[in-house]
DNA sequence: GGATACATGTAAGATGTTACATGATTGT
DNA sequence: ACAATCATGTAACATCTTACATGTATCC
């Protein structure tokens, strides 16, 4: 029952939508510049066993004509990918698995009302805005040297953190706004 | 003969600045909020026989006192790292390694000339925004579903490449000015 | 009939995580 | 003396990459 890798929650919130395939899986990973996760049979397909494996996805056999597995959610499966989504954000998430975040964010409209959506960006916003404080504090970072580069690629991060939390500010009012009918 | 990961290529740079130890490298990874990489001794002390057993790193004996190991560059392993430092960046690494070209450029200043970052950053510049033309191109994308967070986090997407591309600019332009001294 | 896309798999290997283990040295 | 920190390791395990392997259906 331990807790799946980034590729396992892509692909429970995927085939949460709809029925898919391992090749279908394949296809959306190698053709969506969204989150990118490998294409590679090597990473989906064992995936896929270990996520049939703890019961949280069920087999839909071939059903005539090509040869071709389908999947989709067990309510187990369902109830976990629920659970994840429901998550809020931490520090160490913001810290180093700002994908991760967005990739729950992104299926946290389908599965939850809109409230949790902007509890989540709150929550958001705090850690962001909470790390930028420290990176302030940091400020010439040991270890990459004093060299002009390495002080550019430190405000590189600061930048990219602070277009996150504008972002936040932003998605957070257009989902109040927009908020009472969906 | 296989190229050093990630993390490899951080150590190569940290021994390359001063003589370090596992334990050393462990301490800067944990403190530096720069780039994380994992500070455990499982991942740290393999690492460092992987680089020693290429032949670019070096051992010294501890010297007396407490058990201490440093290591620095070898010649070869300088080599390998100034020609890590020299690729440009590709579209691939724009699209998913976006840390691992920060932390080449961090580098990129102490061991080359101002004018070979000045070319990564405008390469950095050339694929950011040609990726960022290939969003706009995809908009609403398949696969996250037509969701209001899916749009929103599409969008963190494209601001974090837009931070990116502003920051590219203005590092470049903080580089050509004061770029004959240094 | 041959190319192309469909569809799934396995095997070997690298890398990293977590947890455990060991001992030396320094500070109080 | 004791705790904390220094310092290095190993073992088990999960995950992912790369490369190879296999066969089917469809289109022209």
């Amino acid at each position: 029952m331990r807790s799946p890798s980034a590729l396992g929650y892509a692909i429970l919130g995927l085939v949460g939508q709809e029925l898919l395939s391992g090749y279908d899986l394949r296809k959306i990973f190698s053709h969506t510049p969204f989150d990118h996760f490998s294409d590679s049979p090597g990473a989906i397909y064992p995936a896929l066993r270990r996520l049939e494996r703890e019961g949280w996805l069920k087999a839909s056999a071939p059903l005539g004509g090509r040869r071709r597995t389908t999947y989709g959610l067990t309510p187990a499966g369902r109830r976990r990918f629920v659970a994840w989504l429901e998550q809020r954000p931490t520090r160490d998430e913001v810290v180093g698995n700002m994908d991760s975040l967005m990739l729950r964010f992104a299926f946290l409209g389908e599965a939850r009302p809109v409230a949790y959506a902007v509890r989540f960006l709150e929550a958001l916003s705090r850690e962001v805005r909470s790390h930028l404080e420290d990176l302030r504090r940091f400020r010439q970072s040991p270890g990459v040297g004093p060299s002009v580069t390495g002080a550019l690629a430190f405000d590189a991060g600061v930048a990219s953190y602070q277009a996150y939390a504008a972002w936040a500010r932003r998605a957070r009012a257009a989902l109040v706004k927009g908020g009472g009918r969906r």
